[in-house]
DNA sequence: GATGCGTGGAT
DNA sequence: TATCCAAGCAT
């Protein structure tokens, strides 16, 4: 496993010695749901803005959001201005160090405590990403995890499975991490490249098919989309945007207005008296 | 526990 | 072209 990593990882910018849990931690958040090939820029300039907790957290997170960009999910660059500011009032601008402390955190899961637990502190944590769950459950059940969140069992079994020394154990997590994300793939698996491949449970039985448990939420005409386009007009505007300019991004007025007010309550937008802009 | 939440490249 | 999917979290 370990090795496999040495040979075939990736050489991103956040792997580099010295990355420290802030910039893990961010590097973390940005990477919810979300390829990294577009987290890589976006981090890159991010911390060269604000290099620390307490820079972000002393600006306004408009510009937190606007900073995000196109990455998606933007209540995720809100959520990440607050725990920079829980970082520097609570914690004295130095990003904690353990599980719980991090879980505590703003927009921070079970996964991203156990990620900077483990890739910014050095420290023993199960870090169960969706990558790290297909490996185990294709592993020893020869099926997919299911879309809903890891079980009691999942984690348990990550945790068995876990190195015991905490260096060796930072390894095997980002290493199973990667071999999830590069060969042991949700679609067209490449199990010949898989180290694992001996004594693995779906290499040695395929399963015929993907039996679809959930149904995904259809794109068009949704008020995602709509979100999207209100936020993306927001950001290009350094200033107060005209009410009715955001309302006209779709055809439905009644859409438009109820995706302006769940902006307005998720706090990515903010209503002034002529117009309305990122949160000061 | 099921839903809602962005975006864009790959297939 | 439509669907899948990518280092989840909050409610």
């Amino acid at each position: 496993m370990v090795a496999w990593f040495a040979a075939h990882g990736r050489d991103l910018p956040w792997r580099a010695p010295g990355t420290d849990p802030w910039a893990v931690l961010v590097c973390e958040v940005m990477s919810h749901q979300t390829p990294v090939a577009r987290v890589v820029p976006v981090w890159l300039r991010w911390l060269t803005r604000w290099p620390d907790a307490s820079a972000l957290a002393d600006d306004s997170p408009g510009e937190a959001v606007r900073m995000w960009g196109r990455l998606g999910y933007p209540r995720r660059a809100l959520r990440l201005h607050e725990t920079a500011v829980a970082v520097r009032d609570g914690h004295g601008g130095v990003v904690p160090g353990t599980y719980e402390e991090l879980l505590a955190l703003p927009g921070v899961g079970p996964y991203t405590a156990g990620a900077v637990a483990a890739f910014g502190f050095g420290r023993r944590a199960v870090v169960l990403d969706v990558n790290v769950r297909r490996v185990l459950a294709r592993v020893h059940d020869g099926a997919d995890p299911t879309a809903a969140a890891p079980t009691v069992g999942e984690r348990a079994r990550a945790e068995a499975l876990l190195p015991v020394e905490a260096s060796t154990s930072v390894a095997w997590n980002a290493a199973v991490m990667e071999l999830g994300a590069l060969v042991c793939t949700a679609r067209a698996p490449r199990c010949p490249e898989c180290p694992l491949q001996a004594d693995c449970a779906w290499a040695a039985d395929p399963p015929p098919a993907r039996s679809r448990t959930t149904r995904r939420q259809p794109w068009h005409g949704t008020d995602r989309q709509v979100r999207g386009r209100i936020m993306a007009l927001l950001r290009a505007s350094h200033g107060l945007v005209e009410e009715a300019t955001l309302l006209a991004v779709c055809d439905d007025p009644a859409q438009a207005r109820r995706c302006l007010d769940s902006l307005a309550v998720d706090g990515l937008a903010e209503r002034a008296d002529d117009g309305v802009r990122l949160p000061l």
